[in-house]
DNA sequence: ATGATATAACAATGCTATAACAAAATTAGC
DNA sequence: GCTAATTTTGTTATAGCATTGTTATATCAT
């Protein structure tokens, strides 16, 4: 079957991991070939071509993408991005273009010191925290 | 008067920011194409001929959009402009306890100074900000 | 009171996510 | 090989929430 048969974005490059499942690759691909974040749903539509029609389908597959660290969700926008790094994280930083919707992850930022007094002000032991900051990239700033 | 297509100097080329519900986009076009600051039923006035009928559909609009920093309300005048994004916004900060799943909601100016060097590295313009910390509430951890 | 400004309250719709079970594929052991 | 146990996938239905549509009402200034 022609595997290939979704739109093209750009491919990212990115090396698709290994031991993943079948519909785990499907939902990979689709993420590797999309600029911006999506949502379950529009990944649901851009398999349908390939004979996947059940939303299940597509939320377990995020869900061990997920569990296998290779995905991120972001909450603000019930939407999914890959993962750009390898090991822990401690505070994972988004970079959300309003304009074209492209997301770039920061290694680290050293908001962790910062947020630290007023979490200890809320009385709460913090775990691990992201930061997803919205605004424009370079890109779009310069085209306007 | 009023809804020409491009008025010199001031029809604000600008583009419209993406995650917008459809009728924020609505709303946030009628703003756009407007040079002086419009008040909800001279927007509702102009959604007439698409269809929008109801006055709370535009003050529902218009509370998206300044939730998300978009517009600006102009107390004086009753009236709504877009925002320039100038000067400094908050970060909006949730703490999640990830035993009760108690959500606290805070609201922290100070991040905003920390996290700018990293983003402004990244060649980014930040507009606004959603912090998620998680961890243990006071409560759950004085249970364990 | 009149007209403009703003909100309350509820219904209808649509999007997000999960439950529950059946079918198929894979693996383990014989 | 073969069967049974386990995992993965397919399918239907639905829970839960957000957004929108609609009507009626409250608030304020003149």
């Amino acid at each position: 079957m022609g595997n290939h048969a979704i739109k093209a974005g750009k491919d990212s490059g990115r090396k698709r991991p290994a031991g993943l499942l079948k519909n785990e690759k499907l939902v990979w691909d689709v993420l590797s070939t999309s600029r911006d974040p999506l949502k379950a749903y529009e990944i649901l539509d851009k398999l349908k071509e390939l004979g996947v029609r059940a939303p299940m389908t597509v939320y377990r597959a995020l869900d061990g993408l997920e569990a296998k660290g290779h995905i991120h969700k972001l909450d603000g926008m019930n939407a999914f991005v890959l993962c750009n790094h390898e090991g822990p994280h401690v505070v994972q930083t988004f970079l959300v273009c309003e304009s074209c919707s492209t997301v770039k992850e920061l290694q680290v930022v050293a908001v962790e010191a910062d947020i630290a007094p007023a979490v200890r002000a809320a009385a709460f032991s913090m775990h691990t925290a992201r930061l997803e900051i919205k605004g424009n990239c370079n890109a779009c700033a310069a085209a306007a």
